[in-house]
Formats: structure tokens, C-alpha cells, sequence
DNA sequence: AATCTTGTGCTAGCTTTACAGCACAAGCTC
DNA sequence: GAGCTTGTGCTGTAAAGCTAGCACAAGATT
């Protein structure tokens, strides 16, 4: 469906933090605005806002109120096999032509099968 | 937050979607009713169905009236490759205790990298 | 100290989505 | 053909999430 531009506050939640925890942005890095967030997406500010509270909770980020966020230290430790692993995934469902929510649907699926199963 | 029982029509379908696209779910196979999953989900017999609906708008499942629905022919095909780097991602993920979320927050970020970037 | 920047909080309204519960249609089984 | 199974459709209701726009507080900047 999408996948190129989030429209909720769940999805920009996830786009920086998938940016922070693969290393696209680093250490101490500054993160765009609320205000500028909320416009390059199209969003209300409450809705950024809302994103960035999630992950000031989750301890990835840093704001201070007039000097604006950063990605906290050592935020964005994820180990390297885990990114290598994720793009060595990516490129081969890209080779197959399955899509990003297909792909991910399947690590689901796959994720499930060492712990929980379907309920079946 | 979740991983273990879908709530919503999206995660339903991502569930089976899942199953089927990993070959937990065979050519074939017969998934349970409407009923039957709306009762184990705990959602309304309606959400079901809609997920339902949009597996079949997608070609990966049959549904003929009164007996049942299947999984279409070919819908499992998802390259072998693209399960085992899905699987080493989720062993490499899991090792170090890093969430399903956060993983699949990671592959949306490398995902990117190939083709779109950040509105930055 | 004055001013600009930036994160936060608030209200009211709208849209989307799920719920419950039932009725119906198509078709399998005997 | 009778009856059960199963997918589909309908209604009205409720809850959740986003929008828009503004006001405020904390602090950086000059």
C-alpha cells in the first residue's frame, strides 16, 4: 500500500526508528523539527509530536525544548549482523519482485515459527 | 506491543499472508472459516471476512461458498532464498534481543536505501 | 533583556475502523 | 431435495486516530 510516504503517527515512529537503529543516522545527530516533520509528511504537529514522544520514550532520541532532538548515545547500536542480515534480505525479495509488506509479512511468519505458532 | 494475536483486518491479513507466502500454509490448504477466525482473533465476524477479501482481491486464496476457502494454487511461491534470509534475520535479530518491531523498522530503513531515501 | 526557536498541550470536529447481530445466498453432504 | 455449512451483506453504534489552529513554556540566540 504505501511505503513511501507515512500519514500516522505509527509510521513515523517507525521510519526513525528504523533510520536510528540501522545507522542512517548516527550518534547525537539532529532530527528534523516537529514543525518540519509534520509538513514533509503532510501531518498534523500533534501527530509528529505524538512519534517522537514514542521514541523519547523508548530512550532513542533526545529533545531538549529550544535546541531541538537528537538521537540519544549509543541509540543506534544495532548490531552490524542484523543490519547485513536485513539487507541481504531486502535485496533478495527485491530479486523476487515480493514487496516490502510481503517481505515483512513472511519475517513475520518466520519470526513465529521459533517461539509462538498459529493458532492452529 | 503486539506479535501474538492480530486485532485488526490489516494484521489478519498479514498473518495469513505471512503463513502462506513462507509455506506455513501449503498450496491448497484449507485456512479456517470466517467464523472460526473471527471467534479465535476476537474480533467481529466482519473484520474477518475483510481480510479475507483482500487475500483473495490479491490471488493468494479461493474462497468457494460452502466449502471454505483454500490457498490458491502457486500463491505459496515465495523464493527459498528469500525465506532462509528472512530466517537468518530473525535468528540474528532474536540473538540480540532486538524486537520484531524494531527488526522490521530496520529492513523498512535498509529497504530505502536502495531505491527512495528520506525527505531529508 | 528581548526575541526567535522548538517542543508541548489543548479543543473541537471529522474520518476511519471495528463491533454486534442478524439475514441471505450459494453450494456441499446425505 | 432437505439441511447444514460457509462466505457475504446489511444496519446502526462506538471507539480510536488524525486534523487544524492556536496558546504556552523552556531555553537558545543576539
Amino acid at each position: 500500500m504505501n511505503g513511501a510516504t507515512p500519514s500516522s503517527a505509527d509510521e513515523i515512529d517507525a521510519l526513525f526508528r528504523g533510520a536510528i537503529r540501522s545507522g542512517q543516522l548516527g550518534d547525537g545527530e539532529r532530527l528534523p523539527t516537529v514543525r518540519q516533520t509534520a509538513h514533509d509528511f503532510g501531518v498534523a504537529q500533534a501527530t509528529a509530536a505524538k512519534a517522537y514522544k514514542s521514541l523519547e520514550r523508548d530512550g532513542l532520541i533526545v529533545t531538549r525544548t529550544a535546541a531541538g532532538t537528537r538521537v540519544a548515545p549509543g541509540a543506534s547500536r544495532a548490531p552490524q549482523a542484523v543490519i547485513e542480515h536485513a539487507r541481504a534480505l531486502a535485496e533478495a525479495s527485491e530479486g523476487a519482485l515480493i514487496s516490502l509488506e510481503d517481505t515483512i509479512a513472511i519475517l513475520r511468519a518466520v519470526w513465529r515459527t521459533e517461539a509462538t505458532r498459529l493458532p492452529r
